[in-house]
DNA sequence: CGGGTTTGACCGGCGC
DNA sequence: GCGCCGGTCAAACCCG
């Protein structure tokens, strides 16, 4: 099972954790595969236990002791249900979506006794490669059924996101427009006039430009480079045109959701200038490339003039034609420091362990990137845009006016300036509501309930990371989940954030982490799936970077 | 054997 | 026009 999928693993391992336990005390149970009961409805996973003696369908069983079938309108339970195993799967000539029947095998019958001593050696050979054959189809049925449901999930998940970032970003809004100007503030006005109009000089069309965009990816780059009237690299018209060729009509990629309509007509607007955007993530880590959640292809490395460390480039290959690309490359002046730029826009879902930090930290993306924030806040207020990026750290956004694209750099190195200051800004901050539904599933052995669900997940994956070290590092590294154990269970938002920012800024894995699940959305608003590349573990970072 | 990485070659933009 | 530079390609290589 894929190790990438925070999230949905969670949730898979907690779905099959019932049926998990294939014995009983009194025998054998089986996952049968599920009968064609149809498509399209998660909760046509499993159709059956059964008994491996029952395999063939003509051996009697034994009383039912617990039989729970769910047809359409919901469960019943039949106690001393006869034959309870091969009951069908229809009722009333009508498809059940789940049965479930636990059937034990735990009554001898006299009657066969005899026959079943003398055949008993061939009959447990047969039993035994029957149900080899049973599970090995009943996993092969649930790892598409995961997978499907996986999508669907991940579908849900991006709507969300997509709603959460507008609806954040009218919150960010209509907080700017009740703030007082006081002095200080109205001394910046004419730093913010100076950079808004720079800034505006590097991203045109942020508005009106993208309503006219088309909804394909490379029709959208290319019409972006020319019609601009800036001259576009030679990278940008080149990658156009291969991308045109490889999927005119992104008939491979996996589609989003076909519902999305709306909002993707809202966010179609901001998608152009982010896909032309380049948002570059600086994060303390000694692994060679953070682990974002999305699969990468190494495609070529280069010596950058002015820094002695090699930039390679990596393709996202989750889907065909994914147009993401990536540069990884380690800051010349501070070698712990990994620069990583992303470029493009994902043309496939996002993996749910990311898309949950993703809907937060896409807010902000969307406010720098559209024109729901006003450009001057994007520029002058850093300090907020990053606050609205990770309302829990004090992480600093800057734009990069000297690069060829407006870069956006979200520098996740710098440390916290002290817990009171902290405490205040994750006080003004904006409560983001979970971005992930509250059903979901809590990770085995995560923190309960209390922690904002993002932080959560963020803490997933920096758990993610102490176990992939761990193969190295004997010491259980899970300090930041301990740090968040020790939050009273009643403490508010703004005490957790406290806790989870000082957790944040004393670890250095967090923050590759942080970075990580940044980096996931960059580039696509929307979208993605997919197992964490296993060469992304972290090495141990437990040197202190960070220099607390 | 398939997929990922390495690495030299190639291409286009840009500055002089 | 030439050289530098960033970015990409693709054959060779590596690895599980």
């Amino acid at each position: 099972m894929d190790k990438g999928w925070g999230g949905l693993t969670t949730l898979d391992s907690d779905s099959l954790g019932f049926f998990s336990k294939k014995r009983t005390p009194s025998g054998f149970l089986k996952l049968l595969p599920t009968a064609d009961v149809g498509s399209g409805s998660s909760a046509r996973m499993f159709s059956r236990i059964e008994p491996p003696g029952n395999v063939g369908g003509g051996h009697r069983t034994a009383v039912g002791e617990v039989d729970f079938f769910r047809s359409d309108g919901g469960i019943r339970k039949m106690d001393n249900a006869e034959d309870g195993a091969m009951s069908t799967v229809k009722e009333d000539d009508r498809d059940v979506n789940i049965g479930l029947h636990l059937v034990t095998t735990n009554t001898a019958r006299s009657d066969q006794s005899t026959v079943d001593d003398a055949l008993s050696s061939d009959l447990e050979d047969k039993r035994a490669k029957n149900e080899l054959a049973q599970l090995e189809i009943e996993l092969g049925r649930m790892k598409a059924e995961n997978q499907r449901l996986r999508e669907m999930l991940g579908q849900v998940a991006n709507n969300y996101s997509t709603l959460q970032t507008h609806m954040t970003a009218l919150m960010q809004q209509q907080q700017l427009q009740r703030r007082p100007s006081n002095g200080a503030e109205g001394t910046r006005d004419e730093e913010r006039k100076v950079l808004t109009t720079k800034f505006l000089d590097l991203a045109p069309g942020s508005n009106g430009e993208g309503d006219e965009m088309s909804n394909s990816s490379s029709e959208e780059r290319t019409r972006d480079g020319s019609g601009s009237g800036r001259k576009d690299s030679s990278a940008v018209a080149r990658e156009s045109k291969r991308v045109r060729l490889e999927s005119p009509d992104d008939s491979d990629a996996p589609k989003l959701d076909s519902s999305r309509g709306a909002v993707d007509q809202a966010a179609s607007s901001t998608e152009a200038t982010m896909r032309k955007a380049r948002v570059s993530v600086r994060a303390r880590s000694e692994a060679p490339m953070i682990t974002d959640g999305c699969q990468w292809r190494k495609y070529g490395q280069k010596m950058a003039k002015g820094n002695p460390c090699p930039r390679a480039y990596y393709r996202c290959t989750m889907a065909v034609g994914c147009p993401v690309r990536k540069q990884v490359q380690r800051c010349a002046e501070d070698r712990s420091i990994l620069i990583t730029t992303y470029e493009g826009n994902h043309n496939h879902p996002l993996p749910p362990a990311a898309m949950t930090m993703a809907s937060t930290t896409s807010a902000a993306v969307n406010m720098l990137l559209s024109g729901s924030m006003s450009s001057s806040d994007r520029i002058m207020n850093p300090t907020l845009l990053a606050r609205a990026i990770l309302p829990c750290s004090s992480s600093m956004a800057t734009i990069s006016a000297s690069a060829p694209f407006p870069t956006v750099t979200l520098d996740l190195t710098q440390q916290a300036p002290n817990p009171l200051q902290t405490q205040r800004q994750a006080g003004q901050a904006h409560q983001f509501p979970a971005p992930f539904p509250a059903a979901t599933v809590t990770p085995p052995g995560f923190p309960p309930q209390n922690l904002p669900q993002f932080l959560e997940q963020a803490l997933y994956n920096q758990s993610r990371f102490s176990s992939l070290q761990s193969s190295k590092d004997s010491a259980p590294t899970s300090r930041l989940v301990q740090h968040t154990q020790q939050q009273p269970s009643s403490s508010s938002f703004a005490d957790t954030m406290t806790a989870a920012t000082a957790a944040i800024t004393s670890d250095p894995n967090f923050t590759a982490a942080l970075a990580a699940a940044i980096s996931s959305i960059i580039g696509g608003s929307g979208s993605t799936t997919g197992p964490a590349n296993p060469s992304d573990a972290n090495t141990n970072t437990s040197n202190g970077n960070t220099g607390n």
